[in-house]
DNA sequence: AATCTGTTCGTACGCTGTACGAGTCGACTG
DNA sequence: CAGTCGACTCGTACAGCGTACGAACAGATT
């Protein structure tokens, strides 16, 4: 964890002199700079990323990754897009009958991307859509018309499902980067007002809950609720 | 617009010595500076708010705002929480019958809030739950757990409604704040893949939509596959 | 040898959040 | 009246941020 502390020497080493190539680094590449980028924000959270962190990190000077980038957004673009991609349904034959069980399948893969990486549930709120979520957009968006939803509904169903996965994995990297909010809720008395949140309490909404289960049965929920035009 | 430039005068005047009180602002209190914060984000956005910007806005020193705030995070957290009030069913009584309607009522409410102030949805995701919030969910709780949900569904149910607001305006306050999104997912053709995104472009899903009508359609989506113990 | 093109990087600038300590002012106490 | 205390304000300073600018270097081409 700490072993490139060198203790005493100059503010940042990088790239020592010419002849002395000590850990000789490859040459930077956009790939290797977002992947850095994913590791410190892995590590760090939205503010472990910096450009003199990711420079340190590759070994390379500040300056130089500007040649690759165009500006930190562009990194966040990136990083968040390499993040999210998804090989669809890796045999397109079986995806003729379980539509329900494709769009199960994406989603949860979708919402595990995102877990693994929390950064990743605050920054899409704030960053326009990249290549892989407009692909598994566009993935949906097949299936469900496949499945026989009426033309009229389509759209108002995709939204739908993109919603609760945005809103479910936004919530839970939420709490779980600072489960204070569950304490606060539950322990604190707002005293000044006298009264708290006496159902939230009662059905532990904020204390034992099980974030997978109520995913997937909240899908559930959506999926029932939507009309097809043919019942099978 | 620009009032307040005044040329060639000291970097930040304010406060100008002490006979003359020009401007006699009225005292520093949290109120004034949550309210100032709200006002400086609805104008410029989440980068909109600095704290030298907001002390200048409310007439004071920069270190002012720091005796009633313990950091911009608690200012943040602030105006957040601030912009989320609700004043709930206002009476009681006919929430009797309507538990439907008082849902969405709450919900759209909700929703427009965070959509006259954009900020908002991009701050969510990484703040705990303030009162206000946690107000909403308790409501939320409550009339879904009269309108006789089976008690081991509630909390997915709950977390279901909720994480449809979330994540419509999420995606909405996304999307208003740089079109170029629509754009850039209809238009630009990926060329390297060769692929682009027939079936999204096909619905127009991210073009013309009604984003108000596909809440409320969505919405109904979720209500309708809520399994309700009595049928009514 | 000269030039060009792709790539690296040191320095510097303006901006940020905020720690620290000095200052002001009204009220209360001897 | 002097003294002192607490609430409140604020100037200065500092470390860290993103990045504009231009100098430097490598290898290939002329």
């Amino acid at each position: 964890m700490a072993t490139r502390t060198s203790s005493a020497g100059p503010k940042r080493p990088q790239r020592t002199g010419k002849s002395l190539q000590s850990t000789q680094e490859p040459p930077l590449s956009l790939e290797r700079i977002v992947q850095a980028a994913v590791e410190l924000m892995d590590a760090g959270g939205l503010d472990g990323l910096t450009m003199r962190r990711l420079a340190d990190h590759l070994g390379s000077g500040v300056m130089s990754l500007y040649w690759h980038v165009d500006s930190k957004e562009d990194v966040l673009d990136l990083a968040l897009d390499s993040v999210l991609e998804y090989q669809g349904p890796t045999s397109a034959s079986r995806s003729r009958e379980d539509w329900r069980g494709d769009v199960i399948r994406m989603l949860e893969d979708w919402r595990a991307c995102m877990l693994r990486h929390p950064w990743s549930a605050a920054l899409l709120p704030r960053r326009a859509l990249g290549a892989n979520i407009l692909a598994r957009l566009e993935l949906l968006s097949r299936t469900l018309s496949r499945a026989g939803i009426a033309d009229e509904d389509l759209n108002a169903a995709i939204w739908s499902i993109w919603n609760h996965v945005m809103g479910a994995t936004v919530t839970l990297a939420n709490f779980d980067r600072s489960d204070d909010a569950r304490k606060a809720a539950t322990q604190r008395r707002p005293e000044g007002t006298g009264g708290d949140y006496p159902t939230i309490e009662g059905s532990r909404l904020l204390l034992d809950e099980d974030w997978d289960g109520a995913f997937r049965k909240g899908l559930g929920f959506l999926l029932d609720g939507l009309p097809l035009k043919k019942v099978d």
